[in-house]
RNA sequence: GCUGGGGUAGGGUAGCUGGUCAUCCUAUGGGACUGUGGAUCCCACGACCCGGGUUCAAAUCCCGGCCCCGGCCCCA
């Protein structure tokens, strides 16, 4: 009986990969340049972690399970937690602001659907020690400088959680979630009727989902979120990025403490939300003490399926040889790999020299390197064009530089990304 | 959790008002072809999602489950 994998998780194909690392290295690259570094947490991590964050619904949702010591342990389900208690546990004497990001798999069990799954990737960023205008600044332009190096256009949306709260300060806890939930919606029509004893929010309320910030002063007295919001805004116009101002978004957890932020992107369908971030404080959560930070994630496989990038194609070589001086024809190979740095195979299956060509142009090689017995007898090789047919009998050195010449000429972005993209492991 | 559509070789499909050996394309391996690929021909490979029911007979009809693709809910 044949094994499939469990729902909602995905198999990656060779071309698949190569996509996402190349998209993965670039968006790395972009946390790098802003002084930002990578850090790794366990895949698992007591189940409390994530229900102190953020409530035990959430249960629901987590992979858990008890380990053979008995201890309640949770896949996690995203990494801002598990981030904030390395922070606690390793980091709270680093000098601040910490600037952290990270790449993993997170595990949620959800019904999957169009860019929903059980198992999915999430990029992130926490800008530790600081709820400054320039801090919120800095995290929002690094975000839309990811999510735009990406080839995505999205929306990018702001808001102050602040201004809401504010309005329903009075209300039962009930009540105020209740219109949260409904302010995320965009849901005038239920706010209204959730509202309608509540003659001075009973308007207000549905029209700050359409305020900018100017209206939504008349819409609240108090200035000092909306004030906070304008600063960090200000320092966004300076760094180039477009937004719009929107006090609907309320990402309803109680930790974040102002400032919030989404991005959309067309082609999603109901996933539309490729990053969500904000100004939050959950060290003190976790034993630390209070600490201001602000961050994001992006939803990786969301960013995948909608950006339009591809990676610079590498050239391919096959080593074609004849059986009598297979010896020469690894040592041809061995040149090519360590010198030119190109990826290089050799026939390991006993095929015909014919055959041999045939399976090189069924792997998309680029160029065939031919070695027989005129060849090591010139001390030379014959390469070959596999695109073009074109072939000339050349020196091994001409034919790397031809093969390199080649990889750089070809149309792919700065250096910087190539290198980390050859890099890897 | 609710809901619509759907599951036939690795991929794409025909058959689905029950009845020969389940169709075709493609991919893969090999051969025709012992120094020149993409063509052609031949051979091989390989499937009815799982379980139960109805029936002389089920890919086909019925029930349940699993899974896939969407939508809702939720979304740290």
């Amino acid at each position: 009986m044949k094994l499939n994998r469990p729902r909602g998780t995905r198999d990656f194909t060779p071309a698949e990969t190569e996509k996402r690392r190349y998209i993965e290295n670039r968006m790395r690259g972009t946390a790098e340049h802003w002084g930002y570094e990578e850090v790794k947490t366990p895949t698992f991590e007591h189940t409390e972690l994530f229900t102190i964050k953020s409530g035990e619904a959430i249960l629901d949702e987590l992979y858990t399970f008890k380990d053979k010591g008995g201890r309640d342990i949770a896949l996690r389900p995203e990494l801002t937690a598990p981030v904030l208690r390395m922070y606690v546990n390793e980091m709270s004497v680093s000098p601040k602001p910490i600037r952290l990001y990270y790449f993993e798999n997170c595990f949620r069990y959800e019904r999957p659907q169009k860019g929903r799954f059980r198992e999915f990737w999430q990029f992130g960023v926490e800008l530790i020690g600081s709820d400054s205008a320039q801090a919120e600044a800095e995290v929002i332009a690094l975000a839309a400088a990811m999510v735009s190096d990406t080839g995505i256009e999205a929306n990018l949306h702001i808001g102050h959680l602040g201004v809401v709260r504010g309005l329903l300060h009075g209300l039962d806890a009930q009540m105020q979630a209740e219109a949260m939930r409904l302010m995320d919606k965009k849901d005038v029509d239920g706010l209204r009727m959730l509202l309608s004893d509540q003659p001075g929010l009973r308007d207000r309320l549905p029209a700050l989902l359409d305020a900018d910030i100017d209206e939504a002063r008349s819409i609240t007295d108090d200035a000092q979120p909306l004030e906070e919001l304008q600063a960090t805004l200000t320092l966004l116009d300076h760094y180039g990025i477009r937004y719009e101002v929107d006090f609907g978004i309320v990402r309803g957890l109680d930790y974040y403490t102002g400032m919030v932020f989404e991005m959309y992107a067309a082609g999603l369908g109901a996933q539309n939300q490729i990053c969500g971030g904000g100004t939050y404080r959950l060290a003190q959560l976790f034993g630390g003490s209070e600490t201001p930070s602000c961050g994001f994630g992006i939803g990786f496989d969301r960013v995948l399926e909608v950006c339009g990038i591809e990676p610079p194609h590498a050239p391919r070589v096959v080593v074609v040889y004849l059986p009598d001086v297979t010896e020469d024809a690894i040592r041809v190979s061995r040149r090519l790999r360590d010198d030119a740095g190109v990826r290089t195979t050799i026939d390991i299956s006993g095929r015909k020299f014919g055959q041999q060509l045939k399976h090189a142009d069924a792997i998309g090689a680029d160029y065939a390197v031919i070695v027989g017995a005129k060849e090591v007898e010139a001390g030379m090789v014959t390469l070959r064009d596999m695109h073009t047919g074109g072939q000339e009998m050349i020196g091994l050195d001409d034919a790397v530089l031809r093969i390199m010449g080649d990889r750089e000429g070809e149309d792919h972005p700065a250096s910087h990304d190539e290198s980390a993209f050859l890099d890897l492991p």
